[in-house]
DNA sequence: GCCAACGTTGGC
DNA sequence: GCCAACGTTGGC
């Protein structure tokens, strides 16, 4: 199993929507880097749902639902979805600003590709961060 | 609101 | 194929 880290800016997409929703397409990603990222997710892989611009923190975790399939918001052919579900909220929020006060999370992608919004977590990285947020799977 | 980082577009 | 111009993302 892989794990992930996706961003949404809580004003288009918000963690709290997600949760009332349960489900949600994945879609709009307009990047390769991302879509590399996508055609490698597989059904219940975990990915951390970062509040990116408002918020800057990891507040839920989401699970892969669905794998990828052509993004239903265009019909440029190039383009590709995952289907998340909620999974857990995190028992306290991780901060941008803890992240980076984090020795052993330095090279996170969030990080060194800041703007990537589809990324892999590393088992290190995940571990260390549900560890400190106090969240049990 | 500013700006750095990065991706895309289009002229040559 | 290079690169300048421009647009977007996202932290500060």
């Amino acid at each position: 199993m892989k794990y992930w880290l996706v961003k949404s800016e809580p004003k288009v997409y918000a963690w709290a929507t997600f949760v009332k929703e349960n489900y949600t397409s994945w879609d709009g990603i307009r990047n390769y880097a991302a879509r590399i990222h996508l055609r490698e997710m597989r059904t219940g892989d975990l990915c951390f749902f970062y509040h990116s611009n408002e918020g800057m923190n990891i507040v839920g975790i989401a699970t892969v639902s669905k794998e990828h399939y052509s993004d239903p918001t265009t019909n440029d052919e190039r383009w590709i979805s995952v289907e998340l579900c909620t999974h857990k909220q995190l028992s306290n929020p991780i901060s941008l600003a803890e992240i980076k006060a984090t020795e052993s999370l330095q090279n996170m992608t969030l990080l060194k590709i800041s703007r990537l919004s589809v990324q892999p977590v590393t088992a290190a990285e995940w571990k260390t961060i549900l560890k400190m947020s106090g969240t049990k799977l």
